[in-house]
DNA sequence: CAGACTCCAGAGAGCGCTCTCAAGCGACGC
DNA sequence: GCGTCGCTTGAGAGCGCTCTCTGGAGTCTG
């Protein structure tokens, strides 16, 4: 097995095909400007070597790593439980894979982890930055941001819109929002409470500016604060419940608090949709379709997003090779994809 | 930000501190052997220039990469829909980060990803991996065998039980399994059926093994076919009850089966516990928690299995330096790690 | 058929780092 | 007081690769 003799380089593919380093080189490399018995020959004995490149060794030349790092900045063990990252990753990782790069990731929680993560990025180990920052107060964003990496964000950094090079992917957070609260208002229902997300997420504070765009009269009683967890839904549904028993409709920030809400109203005895509509956020299969009834929600593609952070990031990276020092000719600019209301039995 | 001024060299940081590079690299590496002083200002100079070691330099020359690779090999996009793989990703990222390793992600999905993977792992780019190798007839184990790089598995590797250098870490699945069944024996039930994961990963057949264990006489008609998807344990349930309508227990391969279980005894007008009881597997909080009842099971440390992964195949790796050709004298050996019985209402 | 040009292959200089080896120097023993 | 030893530092040789530059064939044009 674990053969100690090293494995062959460049130059004992040279001797084997009878050409020179710089040949098999360019074989290796796409093979351009080298003429076709050649190329075979060197195809041949990299086969028959079994050569593969010392990408620490090209590297150390090419400046480039055809790595990219993904960062996962977050202290709380909830979203690891929910498939949100593990779909962008999914995303993100296909999207590597096709542009032959490496997927780095940096699992970061608390201070020290900052200061590790972005000397890591600082150090150029890497070609760029994949970034999830999910909180208003986080101070990674920055710190990645002035470590001069080319980088996209995970959802809109909570001060990226001012700052003209901040690039970023995200959901149409509060046009989503708006969908679901003009769906229920389509519905008839008109006393229509909103159970939000922690509000230092951007994506929180989003859907309930989405929620209040449509229901503009909604006093501060018509919003109940959650966590985006089934147990801060069911909480913020029973104060809802309290502060305006003659509630008909909800909506939910995301399917987790969808879920507590339904139980929640389940327990004071309201039917669903009947007595209250519920709408969700995400469309989370194994959550929206296994509720009971299952949730009408808005769905936001996760994995397309993650899919698009790597392009976008890749993309500005292609055009390296001449005029460096000018500005980036296609720097890439932030996205926002749209969503889409998915109905099923609970509005 | 991006300054095009390169990033600061050894060479550079010799020259400020006035000593050679020799010197500044016996500092950045660890500093034995340099006298206080000039240690002291080589330090400075690394300071104040900001200088991080080129990664791609350095293993050029020390063949090691600080880089683990870890590699999952799931097509199927329901695994990614629990957070399995997210929590022993946690555990795995801590123990990495606490031994100053990263950790390259490679996700494979179908045939072509495998050789890719082959490749990679064979080119010597990560000082060794981790693999999740679920499906029994899955060839990316065996690759990755082949290509010579420490490997440890994340479960039991179907073909793993007779090759002597093969390392896994596992839950007790079987052992699991009987005390679940144990402990509906000793309920007071007597007719328990099993829903199965699918037969091909050996999770799924161990648990099924275990279940065997304890219900000896169990026939066939008393065990349904699952895909540890709550769809899937859904519909076993129901064939479970067509076959044998006076069943008064379940014990499920997982908690995700449990909660479909749990519907189809809903439907069909059954009480849990009263009627049936329900034990599932794994003790997914977001799962087993907001189940209605919420579910007995067995818990599984996941993120510890993960952390432990890392920790042998780090601790496998570190005595290289002298004695290259003997086998490794301390070569890592496989870890079960024990399950509990977690008591909600379900059962 | 000469001159200019194009195309292809090889030579060689590093990329930034580690590590061996040798040199320098003070301390110690006889 | 001289030889020897140990400890600290510096010099220099690569690690495996890319990429520029140069030289040698062909090819085309006038």
């Amino acid at each position: 097995m674990s053969e100690e003799t090293s494995r062959p380089t460049l130059e004992a593919v040279a001797a084997r095909a009878g050409v020179s380093r710089a040949t098999v080189s360019r074989v290796v490399n796409g093979g351009t400007g080298v003429r076709e018995p050649l190329v075979e020959r060197v195809r041949r004995a990299v086969e028959e070597l079994g050569y593969v490149p010392n990408q620490a060794a090209r590297s150390l030349v090419t400046r480039r790593h055809d790595a990219v790092a993904v960062v996962i900045a977050e202290p709380e063990t909830r979203v690891f439980a929910d498939p949100f990252f593990a779909l962008q990753l999914r995303g993100i990782g296909k999207e590597l894979t096709a542009h032959d790069s490496q997927l780095v990731l940096l699992l970061t929680e608390g201070r020290d982890d900052h200061v590790r993560v972005g000397r890591y990025l600082a150090g150029g180990h890497v070609d760029g930055a994949l970034v999830f920052s999910l909180h208003l107060d986080d101070p990674l964003p920055g710190l990645i941001h002035g470590a001069g990496v080319p980088t996209v964000f995970g959802g809109r950094p909570g001060w990226g819109d001012g700052v003209p090079d901040v690039v970023y992917v995200d959901s149409d957070n509060r046009g989503g929002a708006r969908d679901a609260v003009r769906y229920l208002v389509g519905l008839g229902r008109t006393r229509i409470g909103h159970i939000t997300g922690p509000l230092d997420q951007t994506s929180a504070v989003d859907r309930l500016q989405g929620f209040r765009d449509v229901m503009v009269d909604a006093g501060p009683r018509m919003v109940g604060e959650g966590d985006f967890t089934p147990a801060g839904g069911e909480s913020a549904m029973r104060e809802l419940l309290d502060r305006c028993p003659d509630l008909d409709a909800v909506f939910a920030a995301n399917d987790l608090s969808a879920s507590g809400a339904l139980r929640a109203l389940r327990e004071s005895g309201r039917r669903v949709p009947d007595d209250v509509a519920v709408v969700g956020f995400d469309d989370m299969l194994p959550v929206a379709e296994q509720t009971d009834p299952p949730l009408t929600t808005i769905r936001q593609d996760i994995e397309e997003m993650g899919r698009l952070m790597a392009r976008l990031l890749l993309g500005g990276l292609e055009p390296r090779g001449a005029g460096a020092g000018r500005e980036a000719a296609n720097a890439p600019s932030s996205v926002v994809l749209p969503t889409t209301l998915v109905r099923r039995a609970s509005a």
